[in-house]
DNA sequence: CACCTATATGAACACGATTGCAGAAATGCC
DNA sequence: GGCATTTCTGCAATCGTGTTCATATAGGTG
């Protein structure tokens, strides 16, 4: 295994000093085209690059970004992750790795805060607030999405899930709904807090009261589990919101297996997300769509903002939801 | 924002040198406990990390390794991706996330290698020779995954394609399938040349000759639009071999739709890979598990073992498949 | 030719850490 | 106390690069 060349060795290479080597490539600097071109060629023999850690370490530019995510659980979280590093990639900036459970995230990312990062983008997991004021101390800006917390100085994007869940009652309202479920996941995650929040407002504008609340764990299988219970009783349901597609489909399995009972004469769905798979004709679901797209934009607009200008105010980013209807409701 | 604390800050702080901070944080050095002990106090009131660029520069060990990765375009990509992530981190290794489509990942992975990275990871995507040997010039091991390139110095953790094929074409041979047809994918991938190869070779072993050969790109949509036309005419087969899960799920939208074909009686359906989704009860596709978790401990075992012997002649780990026998075959 | 300017280059220091070497302090033994 | 040994600490060099400063060279002008 041999060693890395260095700008020594093509400096040697070409007969000139290591700091015309650097000097050939920065694109502002002074350096005779000719010398350019001999250095280049001899930077290409011995295949040389530069060595990126040397560098940020001088120019305290690391170009890495963490990105700490949790489980990629659905299709939804895969499609935002890929956005998100692919769009990083396009600004130059490299995701840095952040793997971590709910309860790892701490440990994680301070560990992984021993690389001088630029940024912390979180997607997923709950970050308590030593780590928050850890970041601030470092100096490294955290934005957060999927969840918002109005308490810190973190930068933050997220669908505007309150208004989302607004929208899914108000749907199932107009077909004529009037004992509406709720299936949540776990209710110290934010997306439930908040499409909670949004449902239960709607509910009360419009006078009535939740036929069951329940929540799963945003997964499929638990959305049919609920769904097999909550609809088998003489007292279901005539229209249930699903905190995500996953558990939307999921029900509407249950529902299919539910003898007599067809959708959405008999019983509405609706979800939130919008995933690919909603769409299939054996699914036809109708949901919210928490756009991806949008959102990931969003997020690299606020991160190149708070690198340009480290000192402004922070932001909170709420991306528009929007009703995707289909057969389910 | 404030500047990340130092080496020299913590020392100033301990009244020590550079070096004894340096040390205190060295597991094996000399430091009489109670100078580590006020370097501690020391380094937590300031917020003090070590700063792993400069650390890396010096023990030429970044602890980086590049994943290299393509879109994640359905759910077996995204577990794949998910437990190497998580497996690389208890092994105190960082990923580098380089997402790049298939014309890309030369260009791309040769700006990744700017950072000394310990070796790099492909998990899809066709890298060229060109690139393969920069990797070996910088010293960087390279380990393929879920392709094989035998002619290259380069490590390779996969699927047992040809006989995960086999398998499928037995299956359906014993169920007294006679017509039965092929749906791969783009015929440059590894996964679909090598899944053809098995199905060809067990083909020609029971005598017959295939109903249809047909080519989609492994999504879900390809399988519906596909199947739809294959199932269609009368000279439908009775039986097809789908190279992915996300195809064949789609053929069995396209058999449901087509009145009066039921699956398995008349057509029977088998995939490739066991994505959560195929054990749905909605679908229970029978299919060939390309298993996750041997997959990624092998990819990390053969990192691990070519770290610590960098000369050590390549491998080729191949994972064995396993039928998972459901309702649709 | 003398002089000035614009352009090229190299020497040297900086970034933040690790580590070999040597000297200082502490300890043990006679 | 004198001396050897062990434990601890600081100095200084090092990793690979960027950048300032000073100097050297080329080119133009009178």
């Amino acid at each position: 295994m041999q060693k890395r060349a260095t700008a020594e060795d093509v400096a040697r290479a070409a007969g000139v000093s290591r700091a015309t080597v650097s000097r050939a490539f920065t694109p502002s600097a002074y350096v005779a085209e000719k010398t350019r071109v001999k250095i280049k060629e001899a930077a290409d023999k011995l295949g040389y690059r530069r060595n990126a850690l040397a560098r940020a370490l001088i120019k305290n530019e690391s170009d890495l970004v963490a990105i700490v995510t949790g489980q990629i659980k659905n299709m939804y979280d895969a499609r935002v992750f890929d956005a998100l590093t692919s769009r990083l990639q396009e600004s130059q900036k490299w995701g840095l790795l952040v793997h971590a459970n709910d309860d790892e995230v701490d440990r994680l990312l301070n560990e992984a805060m021993s690389y001088p990062v630029q940024a912390v983008i979180v997607r997923s997991g709950s970050v308590d607030a030593k780590t928050i004021a850890q970041c601030g101390r470092l100096g490294v800006p955290l934005i957060l999405t999927g969840t918002e917390y109005s308490e810190f100085e973190a930068d933050s994007v997220c669908c505007d899930n309150v208004l989302g869940a607004r929208m899914a009652v108000e749907t199932l309202v107009q077909r004529g709904a009037k004992r509406i479920a709720y299936l949540g996941g776990a209710p110290n995650l934010y997306s439930d807090m908040s499409r909670f929040k949004g449902f239960s407002e709607a509910m009360e504008q419009y006078g009535l009261t939740p036929a069951f609340i329940e929540r799963g764990d945003f997964t499929f299988e638990s959305g049919l589990e609920i769904g097999k219970n909550m609809l088998s009783g003489s007292d279901r349901p005539d229209a249930v919101f699903c905190c995500n597609d996953a558990m939307a489909i999921g029900m509407l399995n249950a529902a299919s297996k539910s003898p007599g009972l067809s959708v959405p004469d008999d019983v509405a769905v609706i979800g939130f997300d919008d995933i690919p798979m909603a769409a299939w004709p054996c699914f036809e679901l109708t949901t919210i769509s928490n756009p991806v797209e949008p959102t990931v934009n969003a997020i690299c607009e606020v991160l190149e903002h708070r690198l340009e200008f480290p000192e402004s105010p922070r932001q909170t980013v709420r991306i528009k939801p929007k009703l995707m209807r289909r057969l389910t409701a």
